[in-house]
DNA sequence: CAGTCGATTCACT
DNA sequence: GTGAATCGACTGA
């Protein structure tokens, strides 16, 4: 049986290239997650790039952790971090290897399997709401710590690999936006490397950097 | 080893 | 628009 162009999984040379490159080439892909109730779909409609040790924003900003090891490996593979204590949120390693670049997945437009995103999403008031946001995006998708490091590149779309990226239908490039990263402060804000497809009701609203109020 | 805070979301005013 | 939730990673002493 011959898959359509579109269902073809996106190759491991796809991901090994500037970040830069690679996070507007990711709008309108699909990401696969097979979960043991079934495939969840979604056409990704926003995501953010962070450009390795050199990006005051990125994790890997002051070198090799414990949390962003995968990072630093080669490309084409998850990286799931925890944050505020609750949510976890999905990125994409980029190549070079070695160079600790990521696309963070910031959300995108459930297309299969809406019925298992509900149910992880209670507190969603319509579906297009459902992975508006890049937590929202991890907790819709049932993605978590255990995911990181998952090779995301296969050579047939099977239920075997827990997630994958198919080539999907990217938008015209007159479609693409850019603009600040959402939620990003000190000198890694002033990077326009957020990335979305224009006027798509599933991308979600920016919001400049907050500095937490100290404790009492 | 204690203090700080986050690539966020939600409830509430 | 504002503030709480919640905890592990990271930082600096």
């Amino acid at each position: 049986m011959i898959e359509s162009r579109d269902r073809t999984p996106l190759p491991r040379e796809f991901f090994d290239r500037p970040v830069l490159d690679v996070a507007p080439d990711l709008l309108g892909r699909t990401l696969v997650r097979h979960t043991a109730d079934g495939p969840i779909e979604l056409r990704l409609t926003e995501v953010e790039a962070y450009a390795g040790e050199a990006d005051p924003g990125s994790h890997a900003y002051r070198g090799r952790t414990a949390r962003n090891g995968v990072m630093f490996g080669p490309p084409g593979h998850a990286y799931v971090y925890f944050t505020y204590g609750m949510w976890h949120c999905l990125n994409l390693v980029c190549g070079p290897e070695g160079m600790a670049s990521g696309v963070l997945l910031r959300a995108g437009e459930i297309r299969v399997g809406a019925e298992l995103a509900r149910k992880r999403r209670i507190s969603a008031r319509n579906d297009k709401e459902l992975a508006k946001g890049p937590a929202r995006l991890a907790t819709a998708l049932d993605i978590d710590r255990t995911l990181d490091g998952a090779d995301v590149c296969v050579k047939r779309n099977t239920p075997d690999a827990p997630l994958t990226i198919l080539t999907g239908t990217p938008p015209p490039l007159e479609q693409v936006r850019n603009g600040p990263r959402t939620g990003v402060g000190g000198d890694g804000a002033d990077h326009p490397w957020r990335y979305w497809i224009a006027d798509d009701p599933t991308v979600s609203p920016y919001r400049p950097h907050v500095p937490r109020r100290r404790a009492t």
